[in-house]
DNA sequence: TACAGATATTTAGTATTACTGACTACCGTT
DNA sequence: AACGGTAGTCAGTAATACTAAATATCTGTA
């Protein structure tokens, strides 16, 4: 498959808020969520600056906690209005999905 | 509903290139069409853009023909290269969508 | 005739976003 | 001591949709 990063843009920010509404985790776990789930090019980098973009945007809570595998990790929750983002991220995702269908079918 | 407009990158060019392929068209009613489909707030500057970006990678055939009700039209229909671009497109839609979607519901 | 309004195209500049590529740092194993 | 896996950060880049304006053509109406 070519390249889907432009289709990603205005998706993955989406994903990552839902990861983290599944419950508390951090940076490098979401990533290998992501890749998980597929995205398997999306690399620390692009997920750093989502949760700093979620950060900046007070969508979040942050707890720093030791780890036993290495470096502190940096724990996120979504906080009320990550919560409405996301309802919001949903909102948006189905009524474009819905046009899309719409359009490659009729 | 809140701003599409980061959700609609990547796929706006690709509702471009699906409406050209239904037959032969131009600009001013690509817009139409796109703001019939629901996407109401494009406007006919940002499918210029596409349209142009369309014309620079080769992907479109074009004929200016007259109008009855305005001036000259230019219109589109999709050459080789454009199809496999579409059929490439929706490939990466059926991905990413049913990424999302799983990720939705589980 | 003159003007408004719909039709039709173009373009310079802006904002947003994901990616690249590198760097720093901690930890356990070899 | 060296290495790989874990973990976070950041400056710069490319791609894309949008803004906002300008230009041009045609029809209908006052």
């Amino acid at each position: 498959m070519e390249n889907i990063t432009e289709m990603l843009k205005g998706v993955l920010e989406g994903c990552v808020l839902e990861i983290i509404s599944r419950g508390e985790t951090y940076g490098y776990e979401i990533t290998q969520h992501l890749r998980e789930l597929g995205f398997t090019d999306v690399v620390e980098g692009t997920v750093y600056t989502i949760t700093m973009r979620l950060e900046k945007h007070n969508l979040v809570d942050i707890e720093k906690k030791p780890s036993t595998k290495g470096p502190p990790r940096k724990f996120y929750t979504l906080n009320v209005a990550g919560q409405e983002k996301l309802e919001n991220f949903w909102a948006k995702w189905n009524f474009v999905s819905s046009k899309l269908n719409e359009l490659k079918t009729n």
